[in-house]
DNA sequence: TCTTGTGAAGTTATTCACAGCG
DNA sequence: CGCTGTGAATAACTTCACAAGA
């Protein structure tokens, strides 16, 4: 199979929603021309997308959902299990994330949480013991979590970071707002939230002008 | 001065905060290396970006710190004042976006948030009070209130969605997990956490294979 | 000598446009 | 006829590589 592009594979998430909320309003088949209105981009990037994973669109007709949906779920390794998942930082923004739901729906279990406050250690979100952040390269080893999500201060994220690696965690969703450094095989993907703010602050801004 | 490509407005906030950084380290230049190591893309890169809202590095020495930092500040419109944000949904995530600090540092007032439940109408989260969701137009007519935060469920996003952009909103961050549809002249970007944590997998996964 | 600014080349992503299938 | 799959064209983005400034 050829090699599938980055910008492809951004998207592909989000065919899986379109998917289900075509299924949800009674279809069997979608076309791209009806993906490519549900998630506003073209009919034609929606094709050529949906060529790298396999030709099993029917002319005339669409692409069946039920099969679709499969592919690409097996694509995202959630076909068969969920992906276990480690949050560190049991502040506001990682309390949030612990008790989110829809993480779940989409294939991922939070199955470890800690924070390194002696007051939060000990303690239970939602069925789940706040571990403390010392324990996280064996709990990480022992339960083979490959994903993990950091919500802690700037400040304590490299650290974090570097733990989670040593237990053998292969990928981080980092919210704390700074860089991490990470080597060579371990992926890591930083959101922060005042970044996307400011993004849409500069078109405001240059609108005015 | 030239159009500047979208893939380089997204840099933009992260040489603010490399900036920041470098000014910290006790520097007065940096040099379009140093932000390459800071930030993880090329200096090629890294000098076109730059070039494209002005030439005023400095051969042999670098970009001033201060100099290019107002200029970025300038064109997010972080300069003068901070931009007033509106909140919708205390739920957890939105709670969570109330009290976070990280706004305030970088240019962004939570000016005013709004839920629909009753219990929590009239509660105060750090001062502010929690507004009926059907006030929405008119206190974002009001304060004039250009940007606004959505952390409600699903369901209501795009209802809520509609009030703001009614009240005159022009910028939203949507953090449901539901895409929200604008008239032309409104910006949405959508930060869908799920979504993120499936991008990762797809690579997780591609790895065991 | 160090580092910018930038043409030119290279790469990646998107759209066009249409033959061909059901 | 509607819609896919895909070459070919176009556009967007990134890197190369080097002349010239301090």
């Amino acid at each position: 199979m050829m090699k599938i592009p980055e910008a492809t594979i951004r998207r592909f998430s989000m065919y899986m929603r379109a998917l289900a909320q075509a299924k949800e309003d009674g279809n069997d088949f979608v076309s791209s021309r009806d993906l490519s209105k549900r998630l506003g981009f073209s009919d034609a990037q929606i094709r050529r997308d949906l060529n790298y994973i396999g030709t099993f669109g029917r002319a005339g007709k669409g692409y069946k959902i039920d099969f679709l949906t499969k592919r690409l779920s097996e694509l995202f390794g959630i076909d068969k299990k969920a992906w276990d998942v480690a949050l560190v930082g049991m502040g506001n923004l990682g309390g949030a994330l612990a008790r989110y739901k829809g993480f779940g729906k989409h294939g991922f279990t939070v199955a470890a949480v800690f924070d390194s406050d002696e007051k939060k250690i000990g303690k239970t979100i939602d069925t789940l013991r706040i571990e403390d952040t010392r324990v996280i390269p064996s709990v990480i080893r022992r339960r083979k979590i490959p994903i993990a999500i950091i919500a802690t201060p700037a400040s304590s994220a490299q650290q974090v970071a570097d733990e989670l690696i040593k237990g053998g965690v292969k990928t981080i969703l980092n919210f704390a707002p700074t860089r991490i450094y990470a080597p060579e095989g371990v992926r890591v993907k930083n959101v922060d939230l005042s970044i996307e703010l400011e993004n849409l602050s500069f078109y405001l801004n240059a609108k005015k002008k």
